[in-house]
DNA sequence: AGAGTAAATCTACACCCTAGATTTACTCCC
DNA sequence: GGGAGTAAATCTAGGGTGTAGATTTACTCT
């Protein structure tokens, strides 16, 4: 009755084997019939029928230029073949609360169009964003769109889209409606990319920097794969990578930081940047001594790159702030630490730029805290797209684990 | 060259397919033919080839009572096939501070025989305990040897041993070795009983505990897998089960507790007991009004249980301790629930039946919180052996997950 | 004893992989 | 330019594993 369903058989053999040749082309680059065989212990024939096949649906290529590459020496030339990147592409967008950044990239991660749009802030303070829910929705929409035309693709090409998020969200892409901000910041993502791909994940963006250190040259790599990915800027949000998978919790709120609200020394989730402004802020309301240059700002519109420049310059009050924002952070590290015994705690985020003596300060703290199993703080090498490269990389994850299910209709053509 | 090594060929569902069998068998008791068709999709030819191998290899037995069994009323009668539970048997070792337990069970984790030893305290002070490291592994030993002749087997019958320390523990069986009493607690476990088992494993406490809790019928369950196994006693241990599954950490040191030092209103890992000793001692010690009970004892010697008798007898003095803990555990499984999002927090351990009005008290806390993602509170049904329990079950995974690799050597006569 | 019934067994047959002989497509060298 | 030499590709059994369906078997019920 069922045509393809069950299938308990020497196909699903076939399947397996198809899925380790495609997986061994989406690491490698060009390869060889005989570098499968060393790496699976297939034989030659097993190999070539497979590559074959997925020539067929379209995953790789045959390249034939052995000669003409130069690895060629004696013997018959070899067939080389390679994935085929452009067989479809992914879409990473970062949706944060005062931005909406796509990035299309195709099937090995590289990125080949961004479009960015930001949201204006209500007013001079700073706090308020002018789009609701639906504003959020239409600007995604577009953004996406844009970046997609950009890159030259046609919109069946997309096969996978990834959203991040500042906001806790659940298996199937939801986020708790007990907070406004949520609400806001993921305004049913997943259902309004639901028929552009036929993968649509929706994600925390600490999670989703958490999954792009992982395979960073100075990230997770390897051998830590323990670790967690902090994003600090308004906001504080944490990634758990721990044991090399992506602690997510009920709803998917793991990593949530209001508990930081008990916590000596804490206080508050508060990020460093909103922190770094109001101290700022407070201690030029109350008049700081002549030797300090942010005496001559406007405390309202303070800003905390100043504050970070400021600091980096010697100016005593600047100083202070560091310090205060840097034991805070070591503190933050050392209780996240201590419960969930990881090697490394990776630091992105605006004010992990904007004011880089706070996660120096820090490390430095945590280092003579004379703990053993403390964790090593580090500034992520991934800068800004942190974010951006996790949700191209968790899209690109899922399209891997399900390629051999998704029907060729969704790949652009041979 | 080599016999039996890779095999990426037809043999290897045949595996796929005996271990689905097997598995069939394991939570299935008696089972024929068409009840494994209907779960695996198999054919019949398929299944009974199966399950004759694996009778062959002494996992099952054909039980060939199909009509003495009432089940049977038309047509010609089913073979009958059951795992055989006593082609091995496992042993869960609880090694506690003070006590050793042994527990052997046979393969569906029914205990056969148990023999405890208790580690007596190095003076009525109750703090330090008489053995060292070498006195714990020969007591260790002893002990399991014992149980193991209670329980009718032989050495080789033993097929894999679980030992719960309360230290972290890292995938070799191995704690950090940055603290005294994890050292004394796991005094090399691993090593000690490697020639006993094809199968050891070491691991913490808390961790088998939530293992546990996962198939208890109040606990984990199948609609809840995200929860924390509490030890509460003289010290404090988590289990984090998150997402289905154990969160280790690096070390295995997930779930440690220092960093409780750090959270306002609870200032320390203590465990209840401890603290109600203490502070029930220091409350006796500067004198109590005539209406407690408490008054009577001497404060060197007082007990956290009697604390426990006395709240629920009304004492005003005990009542006030019980508070005390309460708003301290609620507070703990507050911080805990936000970090990791769990569904439930299940207390299990010593001072979970000493002092259950602290359970409850926090259980009412966290409820009057009003926070919508706070966990619920619930205490083990499992009691004492809760630990116990746990380390067979994990024993019992890893044959289940190994069963076709072991040797027919290790699984006694057919 | 005979009909009815459902499990067990038996008999193709398709698929997948391996192993080894053979062929092919090159380079290198005289 | 025409052989070695070489390593990949291809071809040809052959074994293992599953399904599908006809046939046989072991019962119960009448």
């Amino acid at each position: 009755m069922g045509e393809n369903d069950v299938a308990t058989s020497p196909q699903v053999l076939r399947r397996v084997n198809a899925r380790r040749v495609l997986e061994h082309a989406w690491q490698t680059g060009a390869f060889t019939a005989a570098d499968v065989m060393t790496e699976t212990g297939l034989t030659r024939s097993t190999v070539i029928g497979l590559c074959d096949e997925l020539v067929r649906m379209g995953w790789l290529t045959e390249l034939e230029d052995a000669r003409t590459f130069g690895t060629y020496t004696k013997g018959r030339p070899a067939r080389r073949y390679s994935l085929r990147e452009r067989a479809a592409v992914v879409v990473g967008v970062d949706a944060g609360y005062d931005h909406i950044a796509a990035t299309v990239a195709d099937l090995r991660g590289t990125p080949l169009a961004r479009r960015t749009a930001s949201i204006p802030a209500a007013g001079p303070g700073r706090t308020e964003r002018l789009a609701d829910a639906e504003g959020r929705r239409a600007l995604a929409r577009a953004t996406v769109d844009e970046a997609r035309r950009a890159a030259g693709s046609a919109a069946e090409d997309v096969v996978a889209i990834a959203v991040a998020v500042p906001a806790p969200v659940d298996g199937g892409g939801v986020s708790p409606p007990e907070h406004w901000f949520w609400n806001l910041t993921n305004p049913g993502y997943a259902g309004l990319f639901a028929d552009d791909a036929e993968i649509v994940i929706v994600e925390n963006d600490a999670n989703l920097a958490a999954i792009a250190e992982r395979s960073a040259p100075g990230g997770g790599g390897r051998d830590v794969d323990s670790f967690i990915a902090l994003i600090v800027g308004e906001g504080l949000g944490a990634g758990l990578m721990i044991d090399g998978r992506l602690v997510r919790g009920r709803r998917g709120g793991a990593g949530e930081l209001r508990f930081l609200d008990h916590v000596e020394g804490v206080g508050s989730a508060d990020g460093l940047a909103l922190l770094a402004r109001r101290w700022a802020s407070e201690a030029v309301s109350s008049g700081v001594g002549p030797d300090s240059a942010l005496g001559r700002l406007d405390p309202r519109t303070i800003d905390e790159a100043q504050v970070g420049a400021a600091a980096l310059a010697g100016d005593p009050v600047a100083a202070e702030i560091v310090d205060r924002l840097a034991s805070r952070l070591a503190r933050m590290c050392l209780v996240l630490g201590d419960l969930l015994d990881v090697d490394r705690i990776i630091v992105s985020g605006g004010a992990s730029r904007s004011l880089p003596m706070v996660i120096e300060g820090a490390a430095r703290l945590i280092d003579g805290s004379g703990d053993p199993s403390a964790p090593e703080l580090r500034i992520s090498t991934l800068g800004e797209g942190c974010v951006t490269t996790g949700a191209i990389a968790h899209a690109l994850a899922a399209v891997r684990a399900r390629a051999l299910d998704l029907g060729p209709t969704a790949r652009g053509a041979a």
